[in-house]
DNA sequence: GTCCATTGTCTCGTATCCGAGACACAAGGG
DNA sequence: CCCTTGTGTCTCGGATACGAGACAATGGAC
């Protein structure tokens, strides 16, 4: 692709703050140098820079380099932002087309899922599901299929055994087994389903798109009439929302 | 300090993904080049980098460019891994110690906040605020005292006038507008309590952390017995929970 | 107290890279 | 259809920066 000189010092620096980002703590500025075979006074150089922008804090009592606060100002930026979106858009956009039911895109963040993208099929009524909108994840059908893909142990941390369940229209898992079940079939299928959990009258079917390090960072869904889609037209709904988020999760793994 | 030169690129890339931190949508190449004052070839050669590396997302049919998916990674991690701990901790043992009651230092996550620090008083019980753990933000002092603090816009768009509102042991706010009675009063004192709505009988006064841009981005909170501590005590308790804020805050926008 | 390893800072010369500017293509306006 | 502006790619030479390695300070083990 480009011809040029690689920006060394760019490179390095981004490696620094994914090094970082893999670890659980904070690090030592000999153990980056040596995890990335970088020479240690270009390594000092770019943690001072890191340290001046806000992308790297140092932790001088323990000797040790962490994350810093621009980090957490940039992920806020792209949650807001959610560049995901661009990726997604034009994947359900054909969703929708094909199936003549409307469809959105959403991230997990914290319990709630944050919907970033509505696409309307034609003739179909507006749903609650709007753009900036956010529903307890666990009651939607986006919600429950990134659950489904997290580790077992942020799960937990997530939806503790005693820890409170919002209702909504009266349905919805009331406790944290009940809702451990759920997530249980939505692995096994690929997707999860609400009924009615959201809108009543109304059925989503959602599946996780996952990140480079097989993380469900977000999920496409179609939403339904309840009573009127069949069994057997679930099935191709759901296979086609599958498809969707598999085509997604292609795409944000490979150049934007 | 350093003697250095200046990792040009390094210090350009990070500039570029904070411009698109700064703006609400992606901006296309020109904008970035002109707004930073840097030669179009340059921003064009760092932004195949950082698209190589998942830091920003190319928006061919919009000819733009916007925050990729490793921002959001790295805000994950920051978030799992929180810097600010580090920052915090030291200030927290010295609150603690000093007002021998527990306490706890948070961030917000969606609607909710997510424990980083408990520091436990000397004699006192174990708080169910632990480490790791997530709380419905509007039912906690701390996620309070940050709500408190949002701009407005982002408050609507967090709890909508008729989005559900999560009880537990009973109180709590009930609706987004009784919610936001109990911010106004929160800004006004410059601290947050709640009475109850976390462990019953305990009572909590929390202060926001402000970054750099004067967001808030987490909380320090003092936990104790509610019935046990009077008034002219809660405000000695309150003004020591503000003091420790903003010595946070201090040392946020300082070097780490 | 001594020794060794690690942390953090600093210098400077050679190798590398940054940016001016050319070029092709695309998009939008008249 | 033509012209202008913007997008994106590419080359290459002079200027800059990267990294080898020296040095001082600190911390831990014995």
């Amino acid at each position: 692709m480009d011809q040029m000189a690689n920006a060394s010092s760019a490179l390095h620096a981004l490696a620094i703050l994914k090094l970082l980002a893999r670890h659980a703590s904070p690090l030592p500025a000999s153990a980056i140098a040596r995890d990335l075979g970088l020479p240690r006074s270009s390594v000092y150089h770019l943690l001072a820079i890191l340290r001046a922008e806000g992308f790297v804090a140092h932790l001088a009592e323990e000797h040790r380099y962490g994350l810093g606060v621009s980090t957490f100002e940039l992920g806020s930026a792209y949650a807001r932002q959610t560049p995901l979106r661009w990726v997604a858009g034009p994947v359900l956009a054909r969703l929708v087309d094909r199936t003549t039911h409307s469809g959105h895109f959403a991230i997990l963040h914290g319990h709630d899922v944050l919907y970033v993208i509505e696409e309307r099929a034609a003739g179909r009524p507006a749903l609650v599901t709007d753009v900036d909108v956010r529903l307890p994840a666990h009651l939607t059908a986006s919600g429950r299929a990134i659950l489904a893909e997290l580790p077992a142990q942020q799960l937990r941390a997530l939806y503790p055994p005693r820890g409170p369940l919002a209702q909504r229209n009266g349905t919805g898992p009331r406790s944290a087994s009940a809702l451990r079940r759920v997530l249980v079939d939505a692995r096994r299928d690929g997707y999860a389903q609400e009924d009615g959990s959201v809108t009543v009258g109304f059925s989503s079917i959602g599946a996780a798109v996952l990140d480079h390090g097989g993380h469900p960072v977000a999920a496409v869904a179609l939403t339904f009439p309840g009573d009127v889609v069949d069994l057997p037209a679930r099935d191709r709904l759901a296979a086609a929302v599958r498809d969707a988020a598999r085509e997604v999760s292609r795409r944000i793994r490979g150049r934007g």
